[in-house]
DNA sequence: TGAAATGTTGGGGCG
DNA sequence: ACGCCCCAACATTTC
């Protein structure tokens, strides 16, 4: 379909929602009857954070499932690279557009640019409308009863969800008006966001980026795993998760969809409502982290709790890079590692347990992981993962307190207790029995012959001692109490 | 969405 | 039958 000549176009700016169902910014440009143009814009802003290795590889395949999808529907995809609010004026130029719509972001790096480019689209005559696509309650719209954001997740949760309206989903345009004339766009393939020499994405290939995959995921979850959540979501050998965090995080998924196909899933008795409730409270985590990233913008970089800042992390290259490779001789902390690396994603329970090892074990700076992460993960997510690392290192808003510290080898008996886990991601100790499985150290000579293991050289002997690790942490933490304490009157 | 130390209780072995 | 000890199991406290 082509449109009448004298309708000047309307730009649609996909940035992380990544689908056509659902997509108020996508619905409204529709309805206006104006020519659609959609694009989207690889930023290359110094200003903002680069997209981590692991997260181009997702965008490169969700950004091929848009441009089919919107192929299907005759529209095109317009790809370009630059620095984001000048590609979008230039682009308002070649296309003589008269509006420009998108859907909106919380990080501080997007919200600022974000801003600006509004007003000077606005200056400039055209309608620039942005909407709310990517949360089921904006962060301003949630405060406590004396005005401010929250910053305890439970009081947020229980109001928060109980702002939630939706009764229905925005379905994906029938048909999208095109305009007489594409502007020009860069070639996906050519952006080069696939690795190569050596390709290490490999092991990614159970993941199905892009709406499709999305929305396969989700209905194989509520239909099956969702059932058994409360225990399986905590069994990292178990399928127990729904794995959607690279689909929310891309906006291949609304939360709304989410929360609606969870609220029907229940409504039809496919679904217990407690299940279904705690499966909810964990789309709960993501709406309360932007929350915070939104109200409090320096937790993407800086301790929440100021009182850290005089905290003596230690500068620990070896730890680091042991940790990093899964090579620190806690299975349960490197099976973690290894996941990541593998498939580009890792277990909840487990993301916890390799973060409480590096941040209190090793005494290593909660950014030194949040970094890896933010390289390594497919769902790196800058709210998610700042808050979420934050919250392990006890800096962070309703965080984890400091004597809280993970014991690799207990954790992992308790959630892995057939050592199924560590099997499938340390094959070198797959011969071990399950009891000795998540304390290897312990096993006896004979033992260790008996499942072809040389502790030391085919796996690493722990590179610390658990209990003077444990001390250590509580220790440097507690001198940080007193000197804390003492700063106040 | 912790772990470890310390305290308490009660059953059973034993003189 | 009784008191004593041991210790597992559970509860509470502390970090």
């Amino acid at each position: 379909m082509t449109a009448n000549l004298t309708t000047k176009p309307i730009l649609v700016w996909f940035r992380q929602d990544l689908r056509l169902r659902d997509h108020p910014a996508l619905t409204h440009a529709v309805q206006s009857g104006r020519p659609v143009i959609a694009f989207y814009v690889f930023d290359t802003d110094p200003q903002q954070r680069p997209m981590g290795a692991a997260s181009q590889w997702w965008l490169n395949r969700s950004l091929g499932s848009l441009s089919n999808d919107l192929a299907a529907l005759g529209a095109s995809l317009v790809l370009r690279k630059g620095q984001a609010g000048e590609v979008v004026k230039a682009l308002v130029q070649e296309t003589g557009a008269e509006a420009v719509v998108w859907n909106r972001l919380y990080e501080p790096g997007a919200t600022a640019r974000d801003t600006q480019l509004k007003a000077a689209l606005k200056d400039l005559g055209l309608e620039v409308t942005s909407f709310n696509g990517a949360l089921l309650n904006e962060p301003w719209t949630v405060a406590t009863g004396s005005g401010g954001p929250y910053k305890v997740f439970t009081p947020y949760w229980r109001a928060a969800r109980a702002k939630v309206t939706a009764t229905s989903a925005l379905p994906a345009p029938a048909q999208i008006l095109s305009p007489d004339n594409w502007p020009a766009s860069d070639r996906l393939n050519d952006w080069g966001l696939h690795p190569t020499k050596p390709d290490w994405s490999k092991g990614f290939d159970d993941w199905q980026p892009g709406e499709a995959g999305a929305q396969a995921r989700l209905d194989d979850f509520l239909a099956g795993p969702a059932n058994a959540y409360a225990e399986g979501r905590d069994q990292p050998g178990k399928l127990g998760t729904s794995r959607l965090s690279p689909h929310l995080h891309f906006g291949e998924l609304s939360p709304r969809q989410v929360w609606l196909a969870a609220q029907m899933a229940s409504h039809q008795g496919d679904l217990d409502d407690s299940a279904r409730d705690k499966f909810l409270a964990e789309i709960g985590w993501r709406e309360f982290n932007h929350h915070l990233l939104f109200h409090f913008p320096h937790i993407a970089t800086q301790n929440f709790k100021p009182g850290f800042d005089g905290f003596g992390w230690l500068t620990d290259e070896t730890g680091l890079k042991a940790w990093q490779a899964g090579l620190t001789g806690y299975p349960m902390v490197d099976a973690g590692m290894r996941e990541l690396w593998a498939t580009g994603w890792m277990h909840n329970r487990v993301r916890m347990i390799v973060a409480s090892f590096l941040i209190k074990h090793l005494l290593i700076h909660w950014r030194e992981g949040e970094a890896w992460f933010w390289d390594t993960l497919l769902d790196a997510d800058l709210a998610n993962n700042a808050a979420g690392w934050q919250w392990t290192a006890g800096t962070g808003a309703d965080a984890s307190p400091y004597f809280r510290i993970f014991n690799p080898f207990s954790q992992g008996e308790k959630f892995d207790p057939k050592g199924a886990y560590i099997r499938r991601w340390i094959p070198e100790l797959a011969g071990l029995p399950d009891k000795l499985i998540h304390r290897p150290w312990e096993a006896s000579s004979l033992e260790l012959r008996a499942a072809g293991i040389n502790l030391g050289a085919t796996y690493p002997k722990p590179i610390i001692d658990h209990s003077l690790a444990r001390n250590r942490a509580l220790e440097a933490y507690g001198r940080l109490k007193t000197l804390h304490t003492d700063e106040v009157p």
